[in-house]
DNA sequence: CTGTATCCGAGCGGATACTG
DNA sequence: CAGTATCCGCTCGGATACAG
């Protein structure tokens, strides 16, 4: 994880300037992997989650990875947490504001994908 | 690999259309792993690279993942191989046009990046 | 209901040696 | 120069059982 860009000094010709593309690697750490932009598209809709709820919207899904994929969006800053202290327990999950900025980048890489129709 | 959103149908209030999603996963399995991306930013640099000069641009690939990703961009359409008849052997890489098309959903994507300025 | 603990298989990607 | 072949460790993510 955590892949990095090497602040290169190849003395290669036409030296590109590759380290203003760093940023991708930390961008793609926050919604890679078999879950995280489901989570996020289902935040989009709904604007407060129980845990149960994501379950069953994902199906398939094991609590395992629910629980691991909702504690790094949190510590990501892109989700938040709220526990009710009740009986039986209720959390609620929300959006940050800076959750939501992902959105229109989320659909600009879904509409890329739309266009390339390939067999895959 | 090709993570699947599954066209659910729970009979969860307020039912989503997450089906609009599907396509980010194509294009980050086009764009997702180690050194795609890296490949593809010295291509928006260079419009034709050999496959040392990217060796030693993406410094501390194997010569067997260069390989298989180039392989895998080839097919995917992103880019293009041509092998010319020498000795020894020359072989350039270029982006395809429609490979192109993706530098703006990746700088978008870069941009995003930043903003997180996080601890990670 | 909302998680954590444990185990485990599959696949990505690294290291090295070899080939046309 | 431009790859392929082999081996192998590590991390991701699934299954299941258990806990507060």
């Amino acid at each position: 994880m955590a892949y990095s860009v090497k602040t290169s000094s190849t003395n290669f010709q036409n030296k590109t300037h590759l380290k203003e593309f760093c940023s991708i690697f930390k961008a793609l750490d926050f919604i890679g992997g078999r879950w995280k932009v489901n989570i996020l598209a289902y935040l989009f809709e709904h604007d407060s989650l129980r845990f149960k709820e994501l379950k069953r919207l994902l199906e398939g899904i094991s609590e395992r990875m629910l629980s691991a994929k909702l504690k790094e969006l949190e510590s990501d800053g892109l989700i938040t947490k709220e526990t009710f202290p009740e009986v039986p327990p209720r959390v609620e999950y929300k959006l940050t504001e800076f959750g939501r900025t992902l959105r229109p980048v989320l659909e600009s890489l879904n509409e890329w994908g739309k266009a390339t129709n390939s067999s895959k």
